[in-house]
RNA sequence: GCCUCUUUAGCUCAGCUGGUUAGAGCGCCGGACUGUUAAUCCGUAGGUCCAAGGUUCGAGUCCUUGAAGGGGCGCCA
């Protein structure tokens, strides 16, 4: 505790959630946060993120000079040494009688752009530069810390490797996405080659390089080596997609498994999902508490049929007290084709044998029919990668997508193609040179095995724990197209 | 990339088939009150109606273009 106190002359520092949780009445205590309420001049609703609620100081406005009351303002920072007594109040145990009161930093109410009352996300989203001091957003927050720490816990208490796999690539071929250049060439005065094109030989690397869209191709490295790895980092998409489920810049978890197929590979996939999921709930119950009334209180002006159909917390226990539902994805087309939205003409889409599932069957599986999570396994080989092991049939692959109520896809994986002649005969197929992923096929030739893994969206995780409907608002910066202020 | 909606006070919004001085709630500010929990009560101030053109005797309201933001779809995690 004392590396955070800068004060070590005067007295520690004491952080309000230490304070809450084991305060001692009688005990002479110094606080310091920021100001989230200030009622009938008498009391101050601390916060210094430590946790989500407050502590209540009870100043006696009488004995303090009016000019520094009127300086206690709605997101002031103040410093506060007093006695700890038990509250006459009914909103809490403890509160704080304030002996000495310091203005750490001023926040004159009329110029700022927050204010003591509620504000519409997208207006947060501007001021993002202040949005975390809002109660919704420091739970967010709070809780995409604590989802990031339980992906470390789970590893390492699994006997993972985490592993660091390139921000920037040279490989053009992982299959993901649309790339980010990654140049150190002028824009303007760049070197051409004899096609005229810019010539990427000349360029910081000898080569043209891209930020990475997955950490994948690298971690199959690592699991061949190490057995188990997982990587945990930022990826990055150029792709122009404008919607609530998708960012430029998002973090991506990619665990990798040798000696495993696709069954493993699913029972990973929905055991890691249940343990972030229930580390949340046990180690961060008010700021869920505080998200769960924060949605059922906007869902009261909503029509029934958009509201949740239980809430927050509950919809979270059911998750994890419940098997994911697992069907073949010709199983997926079969119900389908039989159900009521498909027979009376409601879906946009058709569903046939060899197209992908639309996002509107994809939420039919999930939110109507089965009322989980639904995981989809062996898809047709057309529309999926390359290095996803060709299944039995010939027809399908071992590639799986996790499917989550109201996110849709938060986790896509498979097992890997580990024959070399079965992955040549995709990479030809789909025209991804081979000496582009050299040692991609070497790794086949010396020492391969079955190996799986997956690809889960952070953010998308993160989204479905908070309920935050908008994936820009569950990561503090988010890069979408057209926007990277901050 | 496509479709759609929105843009009026600091914030969230209302403003009818175009018609004088532009409305509310909350917030801010001022006052009252003082054991509050989104405190309460009273009052004041605050607006180039997103921008540029156009139609009209007259435009917040109708038309065109543009900008910003939301929602949906596609691509995916």
């Amino acid at each position: 505790m004392d590396i955070h106190n800068i004060d070590v002359k005067e007295m520690k520092r004491t952080e309000v959630n230490q304070v809450l949780q084991e305060g001692k009445v009688g005990s002479e205590i110094l606080v310091k946060g920021w100001v989230k309420a200030f009622r009938a001049n008498r009391f101050i609703s601390l916060n210094d993120g430590s946790g989500f609620n407050n502590l209540q100081v009870v100043v006696d406005f009488e004995n303090y000079p009016e000019e520094l009351i009127k300086r206690i303002s709605f997101h002031s920072c103040i410093s506060v040494k007093g006695e700890l007594v038990e509250s006459q109040g009914a909103g809490q145990k403890f509160e704080l009688v304030a002996k000495e009161i310091e203005i750490l930093g001023d926040s004159n109410a009329g110029d700022y752009v927050l204010q003591p009352k509620k504000m519409t996300p997208e207006y947060l989203r501007e001021k993002a530069h202040f949005r975390m001091r809002t109660n919704t957003f420091s739970a967010v927050f709070r809780i995409r810390h604590a989802v990031a720490f339980a992906i470390h816990k789970y590893y390492n208490d699994n006997g993972y490797y985490y592993m660091h796999t390139p921000i920037i690539t040279g490989s053009d071929a992982e299959g993901a996405g649309e790339m980010f250049r990654v140049s150190a060439l002028d824009p303007d005065n760049a070197p051409k080659g004899e096609d005229g094109k810019v010539d990427y030989k000349q360029d910081f690397f000898g080569k043209a390089t891209n930020l990475t869209v997955s950490g994948q191709l690298q971690a199959e490295i690592g699991a061949l080596a190490l057995g188990k790895v997982y990587t945990f980092g930022p990826t990055f998409r150029a792709e122009n997609s404008n919607t609530s489920r998708h960012l430029a810049e998002f973090w991506m978890i990619e665990p990798e498994v040798a000696f495993c197929d696709i069954h493993g590979d699913m029972d990973l996939a929905e055991d890691f999902s249940k343990y972030l999921i229930k580390y949340v709930l046990d180690n961060y119950p008010d700021d869920l508490k505080f998200l769960e009334n924060r949605i059922l209180d906007m869902e009261k002006q909503m029509p029934k049929e958009q509201r949740r159909p239980m809430p927050l917390i509950e919809t979270l226990n059911f998750v994890i007290e419940n098997d994911f539902e697992r069907i073949t994805y010709t199983e997926a087309v079969n119900i389908l084709r039989s159900s009521k939205p498909y027979k009376k003409g409601r879906f946009e889409f058709d569903v046939e044998w060899g197209k992908d599932l639309q996002a509107e069957h994809e939420r039919w599986l999930v939110e109507k029919k089965f009322k989980k999570p639904v995981i989809v396994v062996d898809y047709p080989k057309d529309i999926k990668s390359f290095y996803m092991r060709l299944n039995d049939d010939e027809k399908t692959v071992a590639a799986m997508d996790v499917l989550f109520p109201g996110i849709g896809e938060v986790i896509g994986g498979s097992q890997r193609e580990e024959r070399l002649e079965f992955l040549q005969k995709r990479m030809a197929e789909m025209d991804i040179p081979e000496h582009e992923l050299w040692w991609y096929l070497e790794l086949r030739k010396f020492g391969g095995c079955p190996h799986a893994g997956f690809g889960m969206g952070f953010e998308r995780m993160v989204q479905f724990i908070t309920g935050m409907s908008n994936i820009r608002d569950v990561i503090p910066f988010p890069r979408v197209p057209g926007s990277a202020e901050f």
